[in-house]
DNA sequence: ATGAAAGCGCTAACAG
DNA sequence: CTGTTAGCGCTTTCAT
């Protein structure tokens, strides 16, 4: 039996897996002083460390921290679940995510979801799986089924992109339906009667602004016609039908505010490519913020909010948390700017 | 010490964890017939698969994946390394990856490095120490030592967007020099002659698009300006100032060749801004094929290549390699195809 | 400052 | 079809 043992042992390492036994080995010393020199270093006698550190390198050794995890209860990884890899605006989060957790010696793993709730499920159950320290969600929308598994988690879970008065753990984000109100205060100021709003059903945030939005124009001007998109892996190809609809349905629509920079920017290209006029024809808006806004032809209004802070935020939170301190607050929002450029 | 060790577990389970034991214990069987019922279900009959599957979803039971690791060698993770995770390019990368890999049961963990081969390397090892079955790299270039550490891992290894004599393991990619000279060639036969590249320095893959341009230009026209950019977090911002620096040093530049879509829809963005007609005071190429090169105007002539492919490609090679099969080739190159529009 | 023993939660191998 | 045993590579605890 031991002897079996001892084989597998044996054709493991001629298979070229290095352990920490082999590293011990090699510098003459026990396993245990291996561990210590790769995470209490000061613990241990200089000369030791150079030579544990010598054999380390020599026998390109790489800690396996599935076992490390798996003794100490502590995996040092932080999971993340986007909707979409390619959207700029969760590129800024994932940026602020990055630069505050490598410092304080966590690793970051993504996982994207396509928007779909039961790929996050599915995501947030696997990320579980692998027993991150603490998970940062987007948006405040899951199904029960993943809030409950969270929960149940222990881990510090941190929802980013919106606010709720519930959230399963921690907040880091902007008001969704005071950006749609204050953009539909906006167009009402500028003197836009006819209105319209463009974003995807299947996102909350986006239903959020129109909430929002929908309640500016109240009592002022006639509810707003509604324009949903699906499908998100093309943005700008889905702006761009969004514009497309409206104009069929609602041909005298003055202005069209649309959930998200990427879209917005679908639909002024579509306006050039038949000859609308922005903003002189139809005016647009957009939500987010993103590099390309500031570049297109009319400048996109838009309401700004800085995702880069939302990743900062979410980190710091998480940093205190896992450190055993207490938090000064659950809820932060990080707020929202509306930006006047010339496409409304 | 048994009761010590007894004391922990009594903890541990009060603390709200639930292991595959206590999943056991609720359904009256072994917890080697848990692992069954989630391994190989086929393998446990219907009534004690039933009551396995009962105990689970009443503890919410969420198996601990890093020990299954540690116990069958087996992650069932791909490790995916992108330089950065807004590039929508990627996007269709990492999608054609998960569809391919989901289906067969493998976890995608991403990291991203902002073009860094320093911090590839910490990504890479990084994800070394988690154990991956399989790992993807964006690009042929890599550090010596993080090359050292992929191959010691033994792990299968793709390498993607490019191509090369000398793979680490598996590539799929495109041949960058190749799409360089169609792309000279195709402003040669249109008659420019005064020509400039902007790309990145940090790019081995932009470097190779300059290659193959140059190539085609040689004996027939001068030298391209080349314009190199350092920064890419805001490509926008950087393809404007390229456009920006080639106007300023070669100001008799007829046509440019931007080493991607984003950079050169900044581009276009910044001609516009000043007055500079696109393609008839300058033309403008560009390469990737990302979807805004469809809706700018003018639209964006560019070296089309499917991101998409790439994923399903490397996903499964990955796959069949780690299905134990041979593989037909260790190289594939997925092509490029010049499309052209009205910007060049 | 260093080492020895025990165990983290799971699965492979074998037995029945 | 189901259970038992041993061990994956590391860290914790305790001893020296």
């Amino acid at each position: 039996m031991r002897q079996t043992g001892m084989k597998v042992r044996a054709n493991r390492a001629a298979s070229g897996r290095v352990r920490m036994l082999d590293v011990a080995r090699e510098a003459g010393v026990s396993a245990q002083t291996v561990s210590r020199v790769l995470r209490l270093p000061e613990k241990v006698a200089e000369a030791t460390r150079r030579r544990v550190l010598g054999a380390i390198e020599k026998l390109n050794y790489v800690p396996d921290l599935t076992a490390s995890y798996l003794a100490s209860n502590r995996s040092r990884v932080v999971a993340l679940v986007l909707p979409s890899v390619s959207m700029s605006i969760f590129a800024d989060t994932v940026a602020g995510l990055t630069s505050s957790l490598d410092s304080a010696g966590y690793q970051l793993l993504l996982a994207h979801t396509d928007y779909s709730l039961d790929d996050e499920e599915a995501a947030i159950r696997a990320f579980l799986g692998r027993r991150p320290d603490a998970m940062v969600l987007t948006g405040v929308e899951h199904s029960a089924r993943a809030e409950e598994l969270l929960r149940l988690s222990g881990i510090p879970v941190v929802q980013t992109w919106a606010l709720t008065d519930n959230p399963i753990d921690m907040v880091v984000g902007c008001d969704n339906v005071g950006a749609g109100f204050a953009m539909g205060e906006y167009f009402i100021e500028r003197g836009y009667r006819r209105l319209a709003f463009a974003g995807t059903n299947t996102e909350l945030r986006s239903r959020q602004r129109l909430e929002g939005f929908a309640r500016a124009l109240a009592g002022k001007v006639a509810e707003p016609l509604v324009v949903g998109r699906e499908d998100l892996t093309r943005q700008m190809d889905e702006g761009a039908a969004a514009v497309d609809e409206v104009l069929r349905r609602q041909p005298d629509t003055d202005a069209v505010f649309v959930a998200s920079d990427a879209l917005a920017a679908g639909a002024i290209f579509e306006c050039r490519r038949r000859g609308v006029r922005v903003p002189d024809d139809i005016a647009i808006a957009g939500f987010g913020g993103y590099e390309i806004a500031r570049h297109i032809t009319p400048g996109l209004t838009t309401a700004e909010v800085s995702g880069r802070r939302i990743g900062e935020l979410a980190a710091q939170l998480i940093v205190t948390r896992l450190a055993g301190k207490a938090l000064e607050q659950d809820v932060v929002d990080v707020g929202f700017r509306i930006v006047q450029r010339d496409s409304a």
